[in-house]
DNA sequence: CGTCCATGTCTAC
DNA sequence: TAGACCTGGACGG
């Protein structure tokens, strides 16, 4: 849930339940792609005894202030989460407080117990989120490299619409470039040029002032919106693109259709009828099929053909109902008791490996992570594929300026004061150069005990886990080993002392998911 | 069991 | 602009 949103939503949580509290325990992942640039050991050292004073948000990073620096950051990446014990996924629905889902869940990173008794922890599926510690984090990349923020500091209409007139990209491509604006997403991105009638592939030089308006308008509209019920799906306006962009089978808003290209490298959902070209179209987006058949979709929509104009958006529509995001169909029952426990199926070590290349763990040594080790030698090596930035030495654009900003008005935290803002949108410019500070190898911290490990056999994790298939397994059945989640029944509350959740290390050398080349032909 | 998709970056050709 | 990077889940066979 990474948009700017729900990294909204996300600060404001932690804002309301963690601020004043003393962390008092800290506990961080052994996974380098995560922890960056910074040992979990170090991590767990800067964080413990220290208040929180202060929760901060640009673009999609978030960061706490505490009594003094270094500060932790966190980059949400595709999968990247904040989730308080006890409290259900979005807050404010004061209601449930879903006890069924163990709290931290097996892909923690970071797990905080403050004095208060509340805990935190910012966990993540994919493995692209970014946990970082800085000295100032406003000032340092990559947060230093951000634009200007799209709902703090959003630029007025007139520097906007300057601001496009020198970009020639695509204006899809222009919306997801996080040094332009930060903050908007995929599917922020398609829905405010929904909204405001623009084609994704269209060039942002060539479009009217009136469409930068509208789309500048839709900007602050929907991000308003998004922000205001803390980024929670089911408050957002049916009329929105939103709800039909992660249908599989979708097809239509209101009677028209709804396609969708690679714009940027990313799918766009648009609806041609609505969205058409004014000026010049960029080449090189592939369509991919259009989505047809009908859509089931409940036809309560409002007008029927009301064009999705800017102004309109602000009605609200709740949208109530309808699963969550759900892809393709409604997830079938979950089976959720199955704890199948199988408790031997271990050894499957022989597993080949089918599907997708497994991850191949460290079984070097015996690839287990032994007890209190901050294994952080396992951590591989970054191999930074680079190649020198090359300095942009565009023309210049024009440089944006914020036009007004929010004030906390949403934040119960506080303020959040995006700070003086820099002239800078677009870089223009700014060279934008990202190393990231090296890695800190494995200084064996004293014995900051972080990581407690039980010996189960989940050290396996990098020997002879097999991985769990990628076929499928079937839902409820965790694998035995490899995590242990399914044991949750008695015993495993050890366990979750254990940070290594995923921890794979081991330097992939063939990276990638091997099969997908499909016919490049 | 295999393939495709995903609210995001980041680099190489 | 296209892969890489990672991994869960939906879906097809």
């Amino acid at each position: 849930m990474p948009e700017l949103p729900e990294v909204q939503a996300a600060k404001v949580l932690v804002g309301s339940r963690c601020l004043g509290g003393v962390i008092v325990k800290a506990l961080v992942a052994n996974d380098s792609k995560v922890i960056d640039g910074v040992t979990p050991a170090a991590l767990q050292k800067a964080l413990l005894g220290k208040k929180i004073l202060e929760t901060h948000r640009k673009g999609k990073h978030l960061w706490l202030q505490l009594d003094s620096p270094p500060y932790p950051s966190f980059q949400f990446g595709m999968s990247g989460a904040v989730v308080v014990k006890g409290v259900k996924g979005l807050q404010y629905k004061s209601s449930k407080v879903d006890d069924t889902e163990e709290f931290p869940s097996k892909y923690w990173k970071v797990h905080l117990k403050l004095d208060t008794g509340v805990e935190v922890a910012f966990t993540d599926k994919r493995r692209f989120a970014r946990v970082r510690l800085l000295d100032d984090p406003a000032k340092e990349p990559p947060i230093s490299e951000l634009g200007l923020d799209a709902y703090l500091e959003l630029p007025s209409a007139k520097d906007f619409t300057e601001a496009l007139k020198t970009k020639k990209g695509a204006i899809k491509a222009l919306l997801l470039d996080q040094s332009f604006l930060a903050g908007i997403g995929n599917w922020v991105g398609d829905e405010v040029l929904y909204q405001s009638k623009i084609h994704p592939e269209q060039s942002a030089n060539s479009l009217k002032d009136e469409e930068c308006t509208r789309l500048h308008t839709a900007i602050r509209v929907v991000l308003d919106k998004a922000v205001s019920v803390h980024a929670d799906s089911e408050k957002f306006p049916r009329s929105w693109i939103f709800h039909h962009r992660w249908d599989r089978k979708p097809g239509k808003i209101r009677g028209n259709q709804i396609e969708t290209v690679t714009v940027g490298g990313r799918t766009s959902a648009y609806v041609p009828n609505i969205q058409k070209y004014s000026g010049r179209e960029l080449k090189g987006a592939r369509r991919k099929a259009a989505i047809a058949h009908d859509i089931p979709h409940d036809e309560t929509d409002t007008d029927e053909n009301v064009d999705p104009a800017v102004g309109e958006v602000a009605a609200d529509k709740e949208m109530k109902t309808q699963p969550k995001h759900s892809r393709g169909r409604p997830p079938k029952h979950k089976v959720d008791n199955v704890v199948n426990s199988t408790p031997s199926a271990v050894s499957s070590a022989g597993a080949k490996k089918r599907g997708r290349p497994s991850k191949q763990k460290p079984t070097s040594s015996e690839g287990k992570v032994d007890t209190e080790e901050i294994g952080t030698e396992s951590l591989s090596e970054p191999k930074r594929r680079g190649r020198p930035p090359k300095v942009k030495t565009d023309t210049q654009t024009k440089v944006l300026t914020k036009e007004g900003e929010k004030t906390s008005e949403d934040d119960d935290s506080g303020v959040e004061d995006a700070g003086e803002a820099p002239n800078k949108l677009a870089g223009a410019g700014t060279p934008k150069r990202r190393d990231r500070p090296p890695k800190s190898k494995p200084e064996a911290a004293e014995e900051v005990e972080i990581i407690k490990k039980i010996k189960l056999g989940l050290s396996d994790e990098g020997s002879a886990s097999p991985k769990r298939g990628r076929g499928r397994p079937p839902k409820t059945k965790s694998d035995p080993e490899a995590k242990l989640a399914d044991t949750k029944n008695g015993h495993v509350e050890v366990l979750t002392q254990v940070a290594e959740n995923a921890v794979p290390t081991l330097t992939p050398k063939k990276r990638g998911r091997p099969s997908k080349t499909k016919a490049p032909s």
